[in-house]
DNA sequence: TGAAATTAGATGCATATGCAGATAAATAGT
DNA sequence: ACTATTTATCTGCATATGCATCTAATTTCA
């Protein structure tokens, strides 16, 4: 008969599996874009501001599948070193619309070349067939659980 | 001519992909987890400690693809909670020995059937092939990134 | 054997993450 | 118009993450 209280869960955890990735792979951009003075969470957050300028903290935290008092707290290192703007809006005084200054655009430019040498090392481990992959079955995944 | 200064840089991350993907599906466990009183990292460290009795903190902070100094604080609740014990090494008093109290087999039996439900969530979202494809994807990038 | 180098783990600091609850502003209902 | 509800963000708390640095114990090797 089978003991199931024997059966290993952890192994099988696709949970731990994603943060291991996390982890890993954070670990590599930091390194590549510690020369800039950047973690790739403000990358990506500059990168974000960039493409969505005058976007609010809520919808942005939306789009990045993020709880938005966690965002509020990693826009702070950025307004402190001066790349993030949080203005209140004209129409509604609760919402703040976030831009980026004139060194905010510059410090995201700099670094790129770090975040590209980042991006290439994964590529290579993973194969450009397979990072294509993970990323169409992740933004699948993380769509399919939306609520 | 091609404006390379233009061409967008964030939603192509592989990084930010599995930052979000660790996000999501860890606040699912998380929820699920909630009523049993432990969070998925929590789960992770007594399930690995479970397997791996009498490992030490840094062979199994590189299992888990994790900081020593990271793992040292992420034992601590559980130490509170009495969940894990660290006791010195007789051959090697730097290092310390984990292993699981009975109450904390006990917990860990008790929160399964809630990793049981977060599983079973994902496992439907991804589909059983897809969730092995990733898991297998995961350990061999991971494996290939060692260093 | 005894000093130098290495190793295991802990601490200080800064950022990352999210829940519960607070505050302020806008909207809905009467 | 006035109250009640909802919404956008922020704060307090606890955990999660990793780098630089520290201390103590082991290992190397001259």
């Amino acid at each position: 008969m089978i003991n199931s209280s024997k059966i290993e869960t952890t192994p099988a955890c696709i949970c731990l599996r994603f943060r291991k990735a996390a982890r890993r792979v954070s670990q590599i951009y930091d390194q590549h874009l510690e020369p800039y003075g950047i973690t790739i969470t403000q990358y990506g957050l500059l990168g974000h501001i960039s493409r969505f300028e005058g976007i609010g903290v809520g919808a942005l935290a939306e789009k990045l599948v993020m709880d938005p008092t966690t965002l509020t707290r990693n826009l702070r290192p950025l307004e402190r070193k001066g790349f993030v703007l949080m203005s209140p809006d004209e129409k509604d005084r609760r919402s703040r619309n976030l831009s980026l200054t004139t060194s905010g655009r510059e410090a995201l430019a700099a670094a790129r070349p770090g975040w590209d040498a980042a991006q290439e090392k994964i590529g290579n481990v993973l194969g450009s067939d397979t990072n294509k992959l993970m990323i169409d079955t992740i933004d699948q995944m993380i769509e399919d659980l939306r609520e």
